[in-house]
Formats: C-alpha cells, sequence, structure tokens
DNA sequence: GCAAGCTATTGTCCATGTGTCAATAGGGTT
DNA sequence: AACCCTATTGACACATGGACAATAGCTTGC
C-alpha cells in the first residue's frame, strides 16, 4: 500500500516546460541511451506515458532539446557597426564565444549529439542550424546578396562552421587552444576563405 | 517440424570476417539502432547468440566497422616527393579524395556516425583517427617536428581535419562543390592555416 | 456550493531488442 | 570408429519504448 499519488494538473503549456528541462539536464550530461525516458519521467515527478503524450518519443523529445540548444541565437549577427568586414567579423566571432562558454556543457552535448544517428529528422535540424549560421557570417561579412557561386560559397562557409565548432570543442574541452588563439584562427580562416579561397573556385570554373 | 538446421562450422577468424562484412553493409545503408543484431545474424545466417560471441555486443561490432573505415589509411601521405609543401599536400589532398570517393556510402555512415552517443569507446576511435590524420598533415607539410606550439598546432590541424569532413561531405551528398572546388578550397585552406594563421597565434602569445 | 464535463495524468499491457549461458553438434584426431 | 574440442545454437531473463483505456484534478455553469 503506496500513499495515494496525489497528482499535480498543470496547464500543458508548463508541464511540457517542466519536462523539457529536466531533459535538457539529464541530456545534458549523458548521452541519448544513457538516459531513459523512466528516468526522464520520475526526475520531472510525473508518470512515463506523460513523456509520450508530450513530445510523442523518446528521439523527438530529444531532438527537441538539441533544436533549442543548436539553433545560434540571431543575437550573434545583429546590430554590426558598419565598418570593416575585419571588424564585424571579429564582433561576430567574439559573440559566438560568448554564447559557447556560456552554455558550455550543453552545447558540447547537443553538437556531439549529432549523435543517434542520422535519421530525416535530425538531420533537418541539422541542416536547418548550420544554414542559420551560414546567414549569419555571411551577413557579417556583407555577403548576404552575392549571386554568383551562391551555392558554393554557401557550401563552403557551412564546411567553415564545422571548422568552428572543431575548435570550439578543442578550447572548451581540451584546453589546447586559448580564447585569444580560437578569435585569431577563426577570424583569418574565414576571411581566407571569403576573400582568398572563394574568388579562386570562382576562377576555377 | 522444420528440416533440421544444418551448421556450418568455420574458423573462428572467418566467420568473424563475415558476420563483420554483413554488418559494414547494413550500418553503411541504416542507422545504429535501426539495425538489430538480431537482422545482421540473420543475413549473416547465424544464431543471433554468435555475433555476441564474437564481439560481446552490438555496440562492440559498430565499432569494429568505425575503426575500419575511419582510420585514414597511410598510404595517403606515404612516399611524397621532395618538391614543395604545396605540391605535396595537393597530392594528399588528392588521394584523400580518392579514399573517401571509394568508399563513398561506408565512410559518409561512419562519419555521420560520431553517432550512438560519445562514451569512451567512441571517443577514443574518434581521437585515435583525428590523430592520424593529423600525423599525415603534417607530415605532408615538412612540419612533424615542429616543437614550439606544437599542441596548438595540432589542435588547429583537427580543428581543419572537421572542415575537410565537412566539405567532403558537402561534395559527396549535396553536390554543392565540385571535387576540382574542393581540391582548391582544402589545399589552399590549409597551406594558410599551417603558414599565416599558426605564426599568428604563434605571435599573440 | 454542487454537479457535471473536459482533459491532464496515470498505470498496465504488449512488442521489440539485447545479453547470457548451458546444451548441442560439426569436424578433425588418434 | 570412438572421442574430444569448441564453434554454434536456442531459450531464458531483463530492460526499455509505445499504446491505450481507466482515473482523477480543475473548471465551468447553475
Amino acid at each position: 500500500m503506496q500513499p495515494p499519488v496525489q497528482r499535480r494538473r498543470l496547464e500543458p503549456d508548463q508541464r511540457r516546460s517542466e519536462i523539457l528541462a529536466v531533459a535538457r539536464t539529464l541530456f545534458g550530461e549523458r548521452t541519448y541511451s544513457a538516459v531513459s525516458v523512466a528516468e526522464i519521467a520520475q526526475e520531472a515527478g510525473v508518470a512515463r506515458g506523460l513523456v509520450n503524450h508530450y513530445f510523442g518519443g523518446k528521439r523527438q523529445l530529444y531532438l527537441e532539446v538539441v533544436r533549442r540548444m543548436l539553433i545560434v541565437p540571431a543575437s550573434v549577427a545583429e546590430n554590426l557597426p558598419r565598418t570593416t568586414i575585419e571588424e564585424r567579423i571579429s564582433i561576430c566571432v567574439d559573440r559566438w564565444l560568448d554564447v559557447v562558454e556560456r552554455d558550455k556543457e550543453l552545447w558540447l552535448s547537443a553538437i556531439g549529439a549529432e549523435a543517434i544517428g542520422q535519421d530525416r529528422d535530425t538531420e533537418q535540424i541539422l541542416l536547418e542550424a548550420d544554414e542559420v549560421a551560414t546567414d549569419h557570417i555571411l551577413q557579417a561579412a556583407m555577403m548576404s546578396d552575392v549571386v554568383e557561386g551562391r551555392t558554393e560559397l554557401r557550401a563552403m562557409v557551412r564546411a567553415y562552421g564545422s571548422m568552428l565548432k572543431a575548435a570550439s570543442r578543442e578550447w572548451l574541452v581540451r584546453g589546447a587552444l586559448s580564447r585569444a588563439d580560437l578569435h585569431v584562427m577563426l577570424t583569418r580562416s574565414v576571411l581566407h576563405l571569403l576573400r582568398d579561397v572563394f574568388p579562386a573556385v570562382r576562377a576555377d570554373s
């Protein structure tokens, strides 16, 4: 005989938030498969079935968490002064470093969490995040409206994005690079990519 | 009453290979969690338990597959002519592109398969592969014996490795970059990284 | 204040998947 | 041909995820 379970009835939105918060925490500190729905439910003080009810399933819940962390906040490329490209890029990089430094663990697990394996949904989120990031960079470089070789340009910037992530990881987890190192590297690399490599690729075709 | 199962008794090594081959195929075309041990066993004409017997478990089997695909073949940086760095790097990049083009699907799923989530073992393999790749690049650039700022150098090259993977993916799956584009981009980027960015980072400290 | 209805929440049932292990049988050896 | 070694099997235990009908908390109308 356990004491009668007392239920808390909440607004769906709020309940959703609570579960999401717990999920964020747990997925933040452990792997996808190492976290069970049961655990999330328990930690959230809720029946297991309810998690399914709100999110459809474990995967979808997880994806929701990842999405929220991965989409780069627009603030990174907002209100940039109208000065040189160097300056604008530099500021942009700085703001980026701020963001990942602040939400360190969460960000790390989110990207390290290209995890799960690639199904359509995961892929979709990753792609979406990459596109958003690419937009920000091009915006900072005032190259948003390039049309000749736009496809190639964006592809190269997306690839650069991967280097950016990897370098950030080197900084945050290994400590092999200092924040200053990162700033130099990331700024110079993207400038070189946009001003030298891109034209060279264009000229090649 | 099914006809009595006829067993095939093989040398452990050979059986291991057979199972591994099947696993390679299946993991190549589908996600980790979308492939069951049962399926692998069936496809290999073997009892499920045997897979566990040989590889310990699903994860270990998977890791074995990934390891074999991820460790960059030494051939990429072997027998490079003693000419300019540009030339050597160029050849190296070309060979690399050959490798991934050949084993396309497999390579894609292996890296997209930073999958599973990061446990110690997976991480280990990924790190190992990155180190090997880094060695090759430094060897091609004849910078293997740099000592001042070695840590930072290697970290930057590892980050570059991520861009290389991402760019390769852009080529193979999106087709947003041609092989020629890739060659230009990858060659120039790494040269810039080694000759301009690295010194700049050094100077900064 | 009370009853009734809406729906948030629960607990249970079922399916699938993995790991383990004792029992079985293939194939070489004496 | 009898025997032994071990590759191989099949069944069992256990964990986890998804589905769904039953239940109970809030709110609304009178």
